[in-house]
DNA sequence: TCATATTTGAAACGTTTGTTTCAAATAATA
DNA sequence: TATTATTTGAAACAAACGTTTCAAATATGA
């Protein structure tokens, strides 16, 4: 047993974005149940009572973790449509990159679709969560498709909120599909020649 | 506390099927790690002991409950299919089952898409088990859709197993989606438009 | 330099976890 | 009817769970 000692400082000495990101992978990787704090221990290197301290209770650090991986995937999603050219070409520009990145053999995914599964119809809070995360998407499509329509890209007769949601849904489903099956270009193609 | 004697005979007093099914649904609305023994001895009314005796340990009853809903699963397919009028309608009347299900408040989701969440980047033997499914479903929308190109009701242009990935991933979404949306009829009339 | 405020590490808390044990119970067989 | 094989119920198991406690440690402000 190792029990040199080591410098304990009134200040803070962890960056709390840095814990925040392993541990979102963790409770990814491994779902809200799947994890014990144990393992919160492990990943972050802090004590048990610096973790309370800091973040409350398992649930409560669970809540600011998939908020911070809200977060990371807004920022990521604001750049990839701010560099594209067209709004057709937003939404295409997102499904492609999520499909690279599948074959890339990044197949943790979506934590928030995990989330859906494991926790959707139980706790209502991240239910509620989970449906403004929703609607938040779903409206950014809508507005990206009523662009892209108005541009002349999509065609007028289809109804931009139908097919806002069932972007979102095909979205769910590449990623879901993701984790057993690597290969999604083809179906990617497929979902984008609906718009 | 009620300690009223129960009659203890030698031959096995619980239907199987009628304990799976209990099993099984609490395991979907659940999940695994959600799940505890003592749930499943309240669910299934049967002492730890003869959970232990007749179906091994916690994972193993959890792999049967992933059989048992498979099986019912594939008899509703078999249903569905059976009773429809030409592949394409075949197709069409499963999405819109489904569809129907959810709008009527059946809003479980996938009991399989869940566990590909939960234990999908874990265990490899679940793993293989969803992998296997998958490609079980894929090849079922592949031989309809050939034979619907045959008849011409779908166009051959398309290529039949990217179309049945396809189909196969937009249940996917669909289902995960419907645990916090209700209303997916018209995104899937948007899935069934590109058959 | 001293008092204060706060964090840290380690230990312990009571529950709940999955699992095993074993005597009592009982239907079937001889 | 006596024996046997098997299931049942209740208790107990160690391990892991999430959480709390608290003295020791230390940077800060007076």
């Amino acid at each position: 047993m190792d029990t040199s000692s080591i410098e304990m400082p009134k200040t803070v000495l962890f960056d709390r974005e840095d814990v925040l990101s392993n541990v979102t992978d963790l409770f990814w990787q491994k779902g809200y149940n799947g994890t014990s704090m144990q393992d919160l221990v492990d990943v972050t290197g802090l004590n048990r009572s610096s973790i309370y301290n800091t973040f409350g209770d398992k649930f409560q650090l669970f809540e600011e973790s998939l908020r911070f991986y809200q977060m990371t995937q807004n920022d990521l999603l604001r750049k990839t449509f701010s560099q594209a050219k067209s709004p057709k070409k937003a939404i295409m520009s997102l499904f492609r990159g999520i499909s690279d990145d599948i074959k890339a053999g990044n197949q943790k995914g979506c934590m928030l679709t995990a989330c859906t599964s494991e926790l959707g119809s139980e706790q209502p809070q991240i239910r509620d969560f989970l449906v403004e995360n929703k609607d938040r998407l779903v409206a950014s499509f809508t507005a990206l498709i009523e662009g892209a329509q108005q541009l002349g890209e999509i065609s007028s007769d289809k109804e931009p909120g139908t097919l806002a949601l069932f972007l979102f849904s095909a979205l769910q489903g590449l990623r879901v599909t993701s984790m057993i099956e690597p290969d999604l270009e083809d179906v990617t193609e497929q979902i984008l020649s609906i718009l």
